[in-house]
RNA sequence: GGCGCUGUGGCCGAGUGGCUAGGCAGAGGUCUGCAAAACCUUGUACAGCGGUUCGAAUCCGCUCAGCGCCUCCA
């Protein structure tokens, strides 16, 4: 069975294929870098990093591109728009650079914190400006784009008269009702139509990120480096453009017709879309104060949550939802993904260290695998992925107290797949403990749990009792198993 | 108002025209001085009302509820 995806432009599922195997071209849209990443972006790039993952699983070789937005993002389309770094620069008093240097650097290690790798080429919107207005200056030659006050805008009435109302064709929008919805905004004459967007913007005196260009000293607008970066690095048509929900409009809609005005095939084969993130049944707004930062997450310092969760934690939590749904953070989901996700790591990482193969197998690895397979191949649904992984890990229980046997080469086979799937399709790691602290913490508590032992062998249950009850009330739980005594805490 | 999505057992969360999702919690059992842990076993759910069908939770229609996007957003 081969990988089928679901393609946003047509809106169903679709056997991948892509132009040149064994290359994949993947663009994801990156950060705007002007505030701390928040849960909802982490959560579209774990999707795609998870996505990247896969495709290298089936062997392909993925060049996977994703942007930093540094520059060129309007705050809004009106002419008063400004940029959102030198916005936020201003209220920092920092130079902008600095504010995008501070934020790439905070997005790099929530990144790596939740075990996503690096893309092969991570480009800026202000390392391409260049790029961007030779892009410019061949949609104004073409008669797609004009010039209003020093300020460069699409045409998008021209764009549809060339290309049979192409316009809105990712987005599924009626663009005679995006006329009509015109509102009058103050300071917009500019544009000839509300539907047009910016490529060049010219700078007020007081905007401080600012580029030279024929038409006025400025800087580009926000659709424009998707189109410029994706193109320059994959070349057109490339495979996959992936990014958040809420970019399929206007942000993606812009990008094809760009794209298209500067070479009129189809961009992209296949769009992908992840779904946007609520916290506790809502969306995350700043001004109702729900909001919820990965760093709070992990450190549990947020009145939301119980306890912290550990980034491994968040990652399981979010790959047992699939990528086109809605998922609800809660303190209760987070807690019980935690026990789901301790579980399957334990039993796996008792796997790793087995070594007493027999000499036939009555477990059979490859219907196991297939089912692994079967479920990533079906839009990388990792969901039933991580649901087959529980269900194997009963036999492999059974295999580990030796009442099931397993040959050598299917033990090794066994290690394989769930070595593939959960680090390196899910991108889960073993949650490693700060070794040398536990080890004097045990030395510790082993005195303890002896002097209990002792006190259990006299039946003096009021000494064994208080010691484990007073261990108890500190967080630390003692388990009496077959073998003697272990502690967890 | 426009576009789209969702409504599944106590909670989270897949899927599907007839065949076990899975996790967490709960219940029963094994073990144990007791407890915890561990292990084993266990749930017959799919918003409501109509319709299509031999058969629907799964398809169609309506109703109700919730959500997202439509302005910057991943």
């Amino acid at each position: 069975m081969s990988l089928k995806v679901y393609n946003s432009l047509s809106g169903k599922k679709e056997d991948f294929k892509p132009i040149t195997p064994p290359n994949v071209g993947m663009y994801v849209c990156g950060p705007t870098v002007y505030s701390e990443v928040h849960l909802g972006n982490a959560r579209t790039f774990v999707s795609f990093d998870m996505i990247y993952r896969y495709l290298k699983y089936l062997g392909y070789k993925v060049r996977y591109v994703r942007n930093i937005t540094d520059a060129g993002h309007l705050e809004n389309d009106a002419d008063i728009g400004e940029d959102k770094i030198s916005k936020k620069a201003r209220l920092e008093q920092l130079e902008p650079m600095e504010i995008v240097q501070k934020y790439t650097v905070n997005f790099h290690e929530v990144m790596t914190l939740l075990n996503t790798y690096p893309p092969s080429i991570e480009p800026t919107a202000t390392g391409h400006i260049v790029e961007q207005i030779d892009a410019i200056k061949e949609m104004v030659d073409q008669g797609l784009a004009y010039e209003a006050d020093g300020s460069i805008y699409f045409d998008v009435t021209e764009y549809n008269k060339r290309f049979d109302g192409a316009y809105g064709e990712l987005s599924k929008r009626n663009i005679e009702e995006l006329f009509n919805e015109t509102r009058i905004l103050e300071g917009q004459a500019a544009k000839k139509n509300q539907v047009d967007f910016a490529l060049w913007k010219k700078a007020n005196p007081e905007h401080i990120m600012r580029w030279n260009s024929p038409w006025s000293v400025g800087f580009p607008g926000w659709h424009l480096e998707c189109s410029v970066m994706s193109s320059k690095y994959l070349g057109l048509p490339f495979d996959i453009h992936g990014g958040g929900m809420d970019l399929k409009f206007p942000h993606h809609e812009c990008e094809i017709a760009q794209n298209k005005a500067l070479n009129p095939e189809n961009p992209v084969q296949y769009w992908l879309h992840t779904n946007m993130l609520t916290l506790n049944g809502q969306r995350m707004s700043k001004s109702t104060g729900n909001t919820l930062l990965p760093i709070e997450l992990f450190t549990g310092d947020s009145p939301m949550l119980s306890q912290a969760f550990h980034p491994m934690v968040v990652r399981f939590f979010m790959m047992q939802a699939h990528y086109r749904s809605v998922l609800d953070f809660s303190n209760d989901g987070l807690l019980a993904a935690q026990k789901g996700f301790d579980r399957l790591m334990k039993v796996y990482s008792d796997l790793k260290n087995f070594e007493k193969a027999g000499r036939k197998s009555e477990f059979d690895v490859g219907t196991l695998r297939d089912k692994c397979e079967s479920a990533m191949n079906d839009d990388f649904n990792t969901p039933i992925l991580i649901a087959t992984l529980f269900d194997g890990l009963k036999p492999i229980k059974s295999i580990l107290n030796g009442n099931l046997s397993i040959s050598s080469q299917d033990l090794s086979a066994l290690k394989d797949l769930y070595t593939n799937m959960i680090e390196g399709v899910l991108g889960l790691k073993t949650i490693e403990q700060d070794r040398e602290n536990e080890d004097q913490k045990d030395v510790i508590i082993q005195i303890l749990i002896q002097m209990r032992t002792e006190a259990r062998a006299r039946k003096d249950f009021t000494t064994s009792d208080e010691i484990r009850d007073k261990l108890g009330s500190v967080g630390i739980t003692l388990k009496d198993g077959p073998e003697g005594t272990s502690w967890e805490g």
